[in-house]
DNA sequence: TTGAATATCCAAAACGTTTTGGATATTCTC
DNA sequence: GAGAATATCCAAAACGTTTTGGATATTCAA
């Protein structure tokens, strides 16, 4: 409990020079600098974060929201993408914080909190939608933010996205060239943009070898694939590849190929994506796509750093390339 | 950007009756007070969090520290936890933020930034250590905090743990009683208590039975029981159960068992803790134990809430039974 | 009708910094 | 040696709240 007072007057200075010797301002002889300092350190004095917030303006903090369902983060990703972008952030002086969005549809009540309340200078929008209410919202004020993912929503903003179009082609390529013809994609909700794309990659793709897409769309998560894919592969006309929308619905076809005896990759060969630290350890392991996480990583916490620092610059948008990771899940069809 | 002092004026109040009319004082007549709302509610009023921090000396944070290793956090358990605890905290009007350890041995600093420059009111200490310097800090402060897991640390600080001695002294009995002999441990760093607690727990019970205990220490992680595990199981005498002190050293038990031919659990039974959510989709599904996680999260931000507003109060401690999640991966021994 | 109780409001202080706008002493330039 | 430049310091204002300690008007009790 020091304070920046009990420090000047225990060097008999003044609380002036004192702020500014710890600034490093050119304004302080480097004798005083180094008196000080070595104060400081020896009385474990650090500025009171909320003092110097409310003068400066700032707060040195960027947040990330994250949309909780039944008490849990339903997305390993964007833990992982937060975990890789941490020691950027703190380098440039800023505490990440991560925050959970009460479930509901009160998340944007979270957003309002952070933004009129001015607990954050920046703020990491992931899972993006077609038509993103938190994006519109954030349009209407002056925090920066950056998105990961893409949005209809029209506006000038930053965002990261991966090339999910034509990373489903290829993947659905690849398949193809292995002998597949019949081919499932299980789709994300439509409501999510990389959903859409990634469903008119596969599509594309299968038009352009003359054969009848089927899409089938349900919740991205585990469980929901897992009863979908029960159905689909009950079916006797059932597929030879189900390629999903992302890893967590390949465990559940897994679970669904598992139960019914199908062996993978000899009677389904199966496709995700986003490479989540699980998929290299499941058994098979999960032939996968991702984006290189941590070049992604970077990117976003500069795309940010930077909204924060010119708000007046011009958004960046960057498309990356993704990359497809080639394990165990994947073999030509079984049956001809 | 709406201050109070715009607020104020724009109803022709003073500040003070503003800010106690939102704070819900009898001070302030109803008819006022429903005036003041109304004009708070349409401007998007909200106090400015750094200045409402500053004079009330009170952060409304909790913060939860996470080692990173190599950009990832290495510990998605705790991930797990932080989410369940997240509504609790939010209920009470706290924001729980997740702070990343920048890597190597500089984690306390972390520790420090967040104490001296009073970032919270409240700090969760995860993966308690034998000897954990991060608590000998916390107890030279006035930092309210809690941690999960035991220390040998002496002093008094709330604490909420696991029986992991009892727990896998039961699970061994559990092998046991299916015939097992050859059960190997394979056990975390003797620095975590835990590892410590479940150790011993396991070679009790091998005692018990007149056998001789086998513990090999390795590192938490995949990888590192992995590499210990494909030495085991190439021995003519390998063990015909492996007891895990990790969910994820138990992949990497399965990941050396396939690559060796071994199919699990016929030819080798194999047990976790933990219960991540990934272990009931792994093929097969993981035999794990864990501690209850919505009771266990309540319960940690309960006591972390209550160590805040009773800073005098006697700090409690717990320790919860653990649970074994019986899936597919034990069977009684091929070898007879 | 008067003094006390109550209801409703507000000015000013305080929280701990950073920054503005000098003040003073020292050194330099000629 | 005088004026200008430079080096070093500091008092006071400001950031936006909450809280303290009244002030004023209204109602109540007798």
């Amino acid at each position: 409990m020091s304070t920046i007072r009990q420090l000047a007057q225990s060097l008999g200075l003044s609380i002036t020079t004192v702020s500014r010797a710890l600034d490093d301002y050119t304004d302080v002889s480097a004798l005083t600098r180094a008196r000080v300092r070595a104060a400081a350190e020896a009385s474990g004095y650090r500025p009171n974060a909320a003092a110097r917030r409310l003068r400066r303006g700032q707060t040195e903090v960027v947040t990330m929201v994250l949309p909780t369902a039944h008490g849990q983060f339903d997305e390993p990703l964007y833990i992982e993408l937060l975990a890789a972008m941490g020691p950027h952030f703190v380098q440039a002086g800023y505490d990440l914080t991560l925050l959970a969005a009460p479930p509901g549809g009160e998340e944007i009540k979270t957003y309002r909190r952070i933004v009129e309340g001015r607990r954050a200078d920046g703020i990491i929008v992931v899972r993006a939608r077609r038509d993103d209410a938190r994006i519109r919202y954030l349009l209407t004020t002056d925090m920066p933010f950056v998105v990961m993912g893409r949005s209809d929503v029209a506006g000038d903003y930053s965002w990261l996205d991966g090339n999910g179009q034509t990373a489903f082609s290829m993947a659905t390529d690849y398949l193809l060239a292995l002998g597949h013809r019949r081919i499932v994609h299980l789709a994300a909700p439509s409501a999510f943009t990389f959903a859409t794309l990634r469903r008119s990659g596969y599509e594309a793709a299968m038009k352009q070898s003359g054969l009848q897409p089927r899409s089938l769309e349900c919740a991205a998560e585990t469980d929901a694939a897992y009863a979908l894919a029960l159905q689909i592969l009950a079916d006797k006309h059932r597929p030879t590849a189900i390629l999903c929308a992302t890893d967590r619905m390949a465990y559940g076809v897994f679970k669904a190929a598992k139960e019914l005896g199908l062996s993978v990759p000899e009677d389904l060969s199966v496709i995700g994506h986003d490479n989540l630290q699980m998929s290299a350890s499941t058994n098979p392991a999960l032939t996968t796509m991702e984006l290189p996480p941590a070049d992604t990583a970077e990117r976003l916490a500069l795309m940010l750093l930077d909204r924060i620092k010119n708000p007046k610059a011009k958004p960046v948008h960057a498309i990356k390339e993704v990359r497809l990771i080639e394990r165990e899940t994947v073999a030509p069809p079984n049956t001809p």
